[in-house]
DNA sequence: ATGAAACCTTGACCTCCGTCAAGTTTTCAC
DNA sequence: GTGAAAACTTGACGGAGGTCAAGGTTTCAT
């Protein structure tokens, strides 16, 4: 059974919270501060534990949820029951957008990958601040459109590149996102696997590949150091 | 209304046709005609004659691209020289977004697929227009929201399923698509490997396969008609 | 209409990597 | 802290499908 913590926005801290919701992300932290205040007003703050489901494939989706603190993972199912990772949101993030314009239903799931905090707000409201403010909009549709140019390299990737190609890519991606050469994997070999089309043995055995070759050094199962990353993309 | 034809060389076409080119592109034509003859004003016609590319990955984006007649093909190229067919569009359709709002460079290429006319908007009128009236912005959101939609669905098939469930899917999708079981294959055995990340000749083999199981009949090179569909997608 | 170029098909080969299995290490709930 | 469950590693095996090649068919520009 879940223990969902929910919030209606009653007692200060909660109020507090929503608030800092907002304003930590970028689709609304542009805003004046009235009219954030108007903004907070329409959302609720609710708690997940780890593992809990936050939306399922087939949902009629309720709103937008805005992660506030920990994070989400949002991943599909094949026919045959095969979980696809999508990607995974944090602090700051938003998602249930897809099915706010056109679909009614959520294609993905999203699963809380600890505990978790996030804001909701509903379907309608979103749209009411969206013509509202149209500012709003364009910075949602640069965040579409950093989704959409990411989604359609994954999946370009996928489909022309051999599999040593997309891990080596891949932890070259995470390199320059955390700025580091020591990179921390966000994830399971599992998921990991499931996100670059492969198996989990496939991803153990290439990064010990990369190890003897010399490219990177595993400090522990999910620490990484790359030592040679001209090597790695030349793979 | 619509003796708006050809003409339009590589200069600025008629008023006529850059009228008619706005509206029938959804994102614009829920306009009063008294603002769709603004629009009209900040847009130029454009014919680019077939195998024509319409922008490299690299150049800086120079509007969006709204077609009018023909087809366009938008795809990728890997590390290795790869190719991957990233979507065709058709009349009505437009492109050149993804860099609208974040990235000043395109990430893809655009071909004309045969003689193409299009019309153009510049970056800052577009942007101009989506501040002035916030209906489009909601449109262009829609058409986003779609777009990513289905291409998480195709990074995920093509991570997850077999080659047979990505054609025999693909195909299900143009019938379901066209609304027919007679399908005609929009795209060369090549562009469509590419697509769903198989080689030509895998789809030269699998073809044969699901005829000789009685689940489709191949008429002519590019036509097929769909027997089974359920046998068709349980593989 | 006609030749050249692009496209499609079929065969043979072979490699990559997915799957199963068994053992080890790490994580987590109590 | 402790035991159970989840995650990871390594090995062996087999099959799906990529690649190369050669020959037939369609498309297209002139």
């Amino acid at each position: 059974m879940m223990t969902a913590n929910v919030n209606c926005g009653h007692s200060n801290g909660t109020a507090e919270m929503q608030k800092m919701c907002i304003s930590i992300v970028p689709i609304f932290n542009h805003l004046e501060q009235a009219e954030m205040n108007e903004i907070v007003k329409h959302t609720h703050s609710v708690s997940y534990p780890r593992g809990h489901t936050i939306y399922h494939e087939g949902d009629t989706s309720d709103g937008l949820y805005i992660i506030h603190k920990g994070r989400v993972k949002i991943y599909r199912l094949s026919e045959n029951g095969k979980e696809q990772l999508v990607r995974i949101l944090e602090s700051g993030d938003f998602t249930g957008e897809l099915s706010l314009f056109n679909e009614t239903v959520h294609d993905a799931y999203a699963e809380a990958m600890g505990k978790v905090e996030l804001c909701v707000m509903s379907r309608d409201d979103f749209q009411k601040f969206l013509l509202k403010y149209p500012a709003i909009s364009l910075k949602v549709l640069g965040e579409f459109s950093n989704r959409l140019a990411k989604t359609e390299k994954q999946a370009a990737r996928i489909a022309m590149e051999t599999t040593d190609s997309r891990l080596a890519m891949y932890l070259a991606d995470l390199a320059e996102e955390r700025n580091s050469d020591r990179i921390n994997l966000p994830m399971t070999r599992k998921d990991l696997a499931s996100h670059i089309g492969t198996s989990p043995e496939t991803i153990s055995r290439k990064l010990a590949e990369f190890e003897d070759a010399g490219w990177i050094r595993q400090l522990g199962q999910r620490e990484i150091e790359i030592l040679d990353m001209d090597a790695l993309l030349l793979i």
